[in-house]
DNA sequence: TATGAATGAGCATTCATTCAT
DNA sequence: TATGAATGAATGCTCATTCAT
């Protein structure tokens, strides 16, 4: 029990240790990119030697792809948060998620990264599987909710015209992701004219036999 | 005019090696990102000594400008050819253009540039404005298609929801374009749905009054 | 106490490798000038790798900033020597500071930077400065000890024919440390002789009406 | 007849260009320093390109070798024109000498340029060995004026006082050349004053048995 | 555990020099 | 004679990574 329990506080001061470290990259790689962000300025960020984060990673790819790790699943929550029984709702849902941009904050999508991953993910084999796993779960689980019944929190909409609309969803979001980050001061009520507009379209079982 | 045709020749020359090392510098990028790519292998790939490329470019930020000003120009460019008349035409043009990979083609827009330069933009302001500008030409250019009468080209939307539609256009086909990049081996069939679905959407005055 | 003395032992470490980089770079800079002096060969002489130097010095032209404040300092120091009671010590104590040119020492004032340094002071207004600071502080010291009563070590000069004294002597000291860099090989008695004949001159209250 | 005027005319033309890369060099040397200055810019200053100066020069060091000579000669004939009867004129032809520091004028010798020539010496034995034979030759050219009677325009001093006073003289000069360079805004009427104070006791017989 | 000194390979850039035209 | 395109070695400098303490 006690040895247990020493192994164990001492994993969370591991863990704790990783997590200061990926705070810290997260927000260089977010203000000076992969590659421009060096280690010194990293080590500096998490108030500790350059020396000691390779006591916890192996190498500054590997916090990248701890970080991109991080990223998708800070993707997967805010998806979930979109997630919302009506349009009004959802639409001040997506333009919540798509405005955080706080790049210490370990729970927000920043637009920078997401580029900065997905240029990586064309030359990096290992990130492109990650990138693509997750992609495709995202979209099922997109799938997912527009297929479920009402009643369970779903749209109801028929399984043959499901892909097609979790696609569609997904490259609005992101879509929109790289708009607000290459305009930001672009016009807010002007993306939720858009959004109230089309999310209606995407939800909706038919839209054709008018 | 033998004057003006020897100094003709001596242009010629240069702007051909200029394009020369843009088309190597682009391969390059593309393989290895803005900062990854080294002088050295842009002048090993365009074949020439490193030192040569400066007579043509006074630094490696210049070429890095240059070459997202290419980017822009094919972004344009694919723009124009996605405008046809019917939807049919339009989703094949879409589908066309978001296919062009190439990454020594100057002529098409490359999804990891594509980012990679929206990235850049958050952290160089120079970028940041020449981006800026040119997403702002965009878009209003797309609203003025959508804008016009059917007669001269256009869909004939009203002016009221126009903004709105030319926004979700280009945030569809953005979105698109991160996808494919991200999920190469995407369904084809299942985009070129999706897109038969909702470009009627965007193009029709109205939708809502079923 | 004894965090003090940590902190210490760190600085002087630091300290240490400053002045080794120094002594290193100084040699260099003797042996072939500012700018032929590479950064790799002020490593190699220092016993250390190139990046290594940059952790005590930001770059190249700060080291050449800290040489040339040595070489002021030094040369201060050698005036202060050569401040002495009679003509017969002076003539001496000149002649000895002008013929150290061990181009490690941090203490003498080699011929070589002197001019280097005077050249360069035509180019870098930075330098520029603190030559003219520092030679103008240096004559004021001279016409200090001019005017000085005898019993307080001076040579009780009036102070009207001062400045022209003090010009004369720091005028002299240089023009036989060039004469020196110049021609190594020069007789020594012969400058003996022409210090011994010019001092009375230069030390006297007066010497026209005779 | 034809052939000899033939070849002196190209032989003309060979030295007229010469003269037009050293003005240049000259020029770019003074600004930059031996070695800041680039072959590129020294073409770009005598309007030719920088190709063509190899035709006319080995190397850049060949260059420099020959500024270096100019220079000497300017030196010497500099050191005729101080060569006055008078203590007054004298002083004048001086401080006019010191004072012309024009740099693209090839019959001045600029302080700048005296000063790298010296530090240049101490590290090229071929510099060192022309500049020691050329001091040697002022220096005895200077004694001769000294020794020789008044009648023959010489100011008649015993033979056995001539080198020290050769030396002191020469000593007096470059230090003033030193001075001036290294302090360009230093009083005039202060350098007049030292000179007309000086320069009689160096140009009497005898100055101690008052 | 934690430091930060130290390394060495790599970077963008410059430049004297050559040579085809 | 004259050009300027081209080279390749060298330069100042940065940085991921290691290791003695």
């Amino acid at each position: 029990m006690t040895e247990r329990a020493h192994t164990s506080k001492a994993d969370d001061r591991i863990e704790a240790q990783r997590q200061r470290i990926l705070a810290a990259a997260q927000k260089c790689f977010v203000e000076h990119g992969f590659h421009a962000a060096s280690m010194a300025t990293i080590a500096d960020t998490a108030q500790m030697s350059a020396g000691l984060i390779y006591r916890y990673f192996k190498s500054k790819s590997e916090i990248i792809q701890a970080i991109i790790g991080r990223q998708l699943e800070a993707t997967r929550d805010k998806l979930g948060q979109m997630h919302a029984s009506t349009v009004t709702d959802m639409t001040a849902g997506i333009i919540e998620s798509l405005d955080e941009q706080g790049p210490c904050d370990e729970h927000s999508m920043n637009g920078a990264l997401f580029m900065e991953m997905s240029a990586e993910a064309t030359r990096d084999p290992q990130i492109a599987t990650a990138l693509r796993a997750f992609d495709a779960a995202v979209r099922s689980e997109v799938a997912n909710w527009l297929s479920r019944r009402k009643e369970q929190g779903g749209y109801g909409l028929p399984q043959d015209i499901v892909p097609a609309r979790a696609l569609l969803f997904v490259c609005l979001i992101e879509g929109l992701k790289v708009r607000i980050t290459r305009e930001p001061g672009i016009d807010r009520a002007l993306i939720e004219s858009a959004l109230s507009e089309i999310l209606p379209v995407l939800l909706e079982p038919a839209h054709k036999d008018c």
